[in-house]
Parts: C-alpha cells; sequence; structure tokens
DNA sequence: GCGGTGACGGTCG
DNA sequence: CCGACCGCCACCG
C-alpha cells in the first residue's frame, strides 16, 4: 500500500511545470501504467477540491480539455490562459508548443543522456 | 464477485 | 476533419 496509482498519477501533474500541460495518457504513462489514461482522469476526479495538484494542467490527446462537468472545465481554462497556454477558438492548444517534455529521470550519480 | 460506468485513446468509415 | 465504435482498467453499487 506503498502508494495506490493515485498517489503516482497525482505525483507525476505533480512535477508538470507551470506554463505547460501534459496529456492524459502521457501521465499514465509517466506513472507507471501504459493504457491507464482512464484511470488518470479518475484519480484526478478524487481530488479534493482544494489540492497542490496542478490537475488542470491535464488535457486530452487533442489538446483539449475533456471535462463533462460544466463548471470545472472553466476554472481549468482560466487557470491555464493565466499561465500563458493559449486555445484557439476550437478550444485547443497547440501540443507541439506547450506539452510539457519531461526530462528522462536521472538515476542519481548517473549522467542523462 | 459481477456488471455498469467513465477528467481517455486509437482506429475506422 | 469529424463522429462513431471498441478496447482498457480501476472504482462503485
Amino acid at each position: 500500500m506503498a502508494s495506490s496509482r493515485y498517489e503516482r498519477i497525482w505525483g507525476v501533474v505533480r512535477r508538470i511545470p507551470r506554463g505547460r500541460v501534459a496529456t492524459y495518457g502521457q501521465v499514465a504513462v509517466l506513472a507507471g501504467i501504459p493504457r491507464g489514461a482512464r484511470q488518470v482522469g479518475y484519480a484526478l476526479h478524487a481530488l479534493p477540491d482544494v489540492t497542490s495538484v496542478p490537475w488542470h494542467r491535464v488535457l486530452n490527446a487533442r489538446g483539449c480539455i475533456s471535462v463533462r462537468a460544466g463548471g470545472a472545465s472553466v476554472t481549468q481554462l482560466l487557470r491555464l490562459e493565466r499561465e500563458g497556454v493559449r486555445f484557439d477558438s476550437g478550444g485547443r492548444t497547440d501540443l507541439a508548443r506547450f506539452q510539457w517534455q519531461p526530462r528522462r529521470r536521472a538515476r542519481s550519480k548517473q549522467l542523462r543522456r
């Protein structure tokens, strides 16, 4: 019970830098759960209202906000725009430009790349 | 323990 | 480019 999937997922989301976004699938892979995009959505849904996890930086593979609950999506959009992430008229963002590209985890004392 | 469900994703028409 | 379908996998009743 060291760390549930939720803990790992939240841990990954917490690493997303300000002004950048990540996709559900990307977060899933980084959390060690390939094909677990849906579970990422579940994990974020389970977050409390007040949290230090920047859940708003997670978008779907198309680069748009996929939230069903009306209100929350607006909050997410506002927060991202405030961080400098721009959306087009279709509510999509340019992933090539804003997607977070994490560096491979350095294995302490081992050169990365 | 089973079946339905869903902040998703890739494929097909 | 867009909508429909199916596949995945953990949570909930």
